[in-house]
RNA sequence: GCGGGAGUAGCUCAGUGGUAGAGCACCACGUUGCCAACGUGGAUGUCGCGGGUUCGAACCCCGUCUCCCGCUCCA
């Protein structure tokens, strides 16, 4: 890791904006607390997300690049739904996933994506051979070939499984896994385990009775939450189409790799908008959310250099998206040039509402179809609640499509946290230039506003520093107080907690009624009546 | 999950079997009085956790947890 991402965590730990979680007893992987000033920065960050996206949101003005203008709600879901949510979003099938380890080689693999060769002969099942399903070499060749067309000899055959039915096939024709028909690993050909599960989804019993028949899941995403109220917003809050959803929660997945501090956590916290809109105008409304995202993360702070968007290309995307494109950091901790995703944006059709009306729709079908189980009943049934929009100007029904602007509220954090970070020079009393840590937060993000120094503390410098504390306590705004140590030393320790301004009472102050602003970045100093300090502190955070 | 490295004061780290250390940070008093590290004094550790070897373990051995790096995985 860089030495920057090394004292980035490193003034986490120390100044309270990061810890370990349960670090007294030796810590648990993939877990974080925030500390006193990591709240403050991670509270700003989803404050500035929940006032730009929903509160200051303007639902009578079309604001520019959007086609029309628009309304914003919030709710709050539950953490734990209903299982039959997991099943029809996708996530239960693609999150459970059984695996199977080579006991040789190490490699490890999902059971259906072993696909397995079975060569059977005149007297039944005879050998089998691996090989990796969608691998580069088109399915099993060359020795394997070989092998198994002479243990199918003389009027046998060579059929296709993948490895979680292939015991099943097996017993159909009576033969048992043994000998020559254990499968082996595809790679090396060494042992195999037996397919062990895999769960990325948090696994919990609802009822203190409850057995696994009362398996729930943490979720693994805020979106469901949102798909799922749409009918009970769209009949309580007399919103139109086109219209967002916003919801800011926890989720939960079993990262195999947590790792680089907060950014692959296993609880996490989500800032998701749903955005329904009409298919005919989703394109245009995709654009509109994914550029009008991109700008928010820059108006706080972060680099155009260290920022990009990233439009995936046809093989990346579902195919039910039409579009979807990540906004990305340069996080220190990632080699140059590459980027981690701070927010997805997606254009997911009618997938998710469908999905919840119809059942589990194939993510491969095009167009979208029911995904059925092998008997060809449906694989999830939905919940057969009509989530239709009927447009009463248009007299048109219609599912509406869904525009997904999906951020990590801590990998926010994170990227600000780490473009803050810097490290520059500044004279110390000689005139000598030292050198100097600093946070450069956006005000609006800074965990403390303010700090409010007496210069000396006697000839009652305090009381009216503490007198101006007071003040813009009950304003609302976080400030400090603090008359400990050199006024050079206050200063620089407000630095590198990234407060904006220091309020410093001098001498004179009590005579002429005036303090000193000192700005963290410029080290400009500016004289206010101390009547004026709180007002021009509100002004100079509203920007 | 595999391989490598690491874990000692709040932070950065030294300490190869014999009384637990440094710098910075922190607290008190003094000094200075608008940009850090001035003086004096002070507090701070189950040396990640558990077990073993030993008269004696931060140090050697075993296990375990966590962090970092490289694989693997990655909706």
């Amino acid at each position: 890791m860089s030495n920057k991402m090394d004292s980035i965590v490193s003034l986490c730990k120390r100044r309270g904006f990061l810890f370990q979680s349960s670090e007294i007893y030796g810590g648990i992987q993939g877990f974080w607390d925030y500390g006193p000033l990591g709240v403050e920065l991670k509270r700003n960050v989803r404050e500035a997300w929940w006032r730009d996206m929903i509160n200051a949101h303007d639902a009578y003005s079309t604001p520019e690049g959007a086609p029309s203008a628009f309304g914003m709600v919030g709710i709050e879901a539950s953490i734990i739904m209903h299982p039959q949510v997991w099943k029809c979003s996708g996530h239960y099938d693609l999150f459970h996933d059984f695996m199977v380890d080579c006991k040789e080689c190490k490699s490890r693999f999902r059971v259906d994506h072993i696909q397995v060769a079975l060569a059977s002969s005149t007297s039944g099942p005879a050998r089998c051979e691996t090989y990796i399903h969608n691998s580069d070499e088109a399915g099993y060749s060359g020795s394997k070939k070989k092998r198994l067309e002479k243990a199918a000899g003389e009027g046998g055959s060579v059929s296709e499984v993948s490895l979680d039915r292939y015991p099943a096939v097996l017993a159909e024709h009576g033969a048992d896994v043994a000998g020559d028909l254990i499968p082996r690993c595809p790679v090396c050909t060494g042992e195999l385990t037996a397919p062990r599960e895999f769960n990325l989804m948090f696994k919990t019993i609802v009822g203190a009775l409850g057995t696994e028949e009362d398996a729930a899941f943490l979720r693994p995403e805020t979106a469901q939450g949102i798909f799922v109220n749409f009918k009970n917003v769209l009949d309580s809050a007399r919103v139109k189409i086109p219209f967002g959803i916003g919801q800011i929660g926890k989720s939960f997945r079993n990262e195999i790799t947590p790792r680089n501090f907060t950014f692959r956590s296993r609880e996490f916290e989500q800032m998701e908008i749903e955005f329904f809109c009409h298919p005919e105008t989703s394109q245009h409304w995709y654009k509109y959310w994914r550029d009008r995202r991109m700008k928010w993360y820059k108006e706080l702070g972060l680099s155009e250099e260290r920022l990009i968007l990233r439009e995936h290309d046809k093989a990346e995307l579902s195919h039910y998206s039409t579009g979807t494109a990540d906004v990305e950091y340069a996080f220190p901790f990632l080699p140059e040039g590459e980027y981690g995703e701070l927010e997805g944006i997606a254009h997911r059709g009618d997938f998710d509402l469908r999905s919840h009306m119809e059942g589990k729709l194939d993510e491969k079908s095009d167009p979208l179809v029911l995904q059925l189980d092998a008997d060809g009943n449906p694989k999830w049934k939905g919940s057969g609640k009509d989530l239709q929009y009927f447009d009463d100007q248009t007299r048109e029904r219609f599912t509406p499509h869904v525009i997904e602007p999906s951020a990590g509220a801590d990998r926010a954090t994170l990227a600000f946290l780490c473009e803050a970070y810097t490290e520059d020079e500044a004279p110390d009393d000689q005139g000598n230039l030292q050198k100097r840590t600093l946070l450069k937060l956006n005000p609006r993000l800074a965990p403390v506003k303010a700090a409010i120094f007496p210069l000396i503390k006697k000839e009652g410098l305090p009381e009216v520093a503490l007198g101006i504390y007071r003040e813009m306590k009950s304003a609302g705004l976080n400030v400090v107080y603090s008359q400990q140590g050199a006024i050079g030393r206050r200063y620089r320790q407000q630095d590198e907690i990234g407060t904006p301004w220091c309020i410093t009472i001098d001498v004179d102050s009590v005579t002429d009624g005036a303090v000193t602003i000192r700005d963290r970045d410029t080290l400009e100093q500016t004289r206010v009546p101390v009547s004026e300090v709180t007002s021009e502190i509100q002004r100079r955070l509203r920007g």
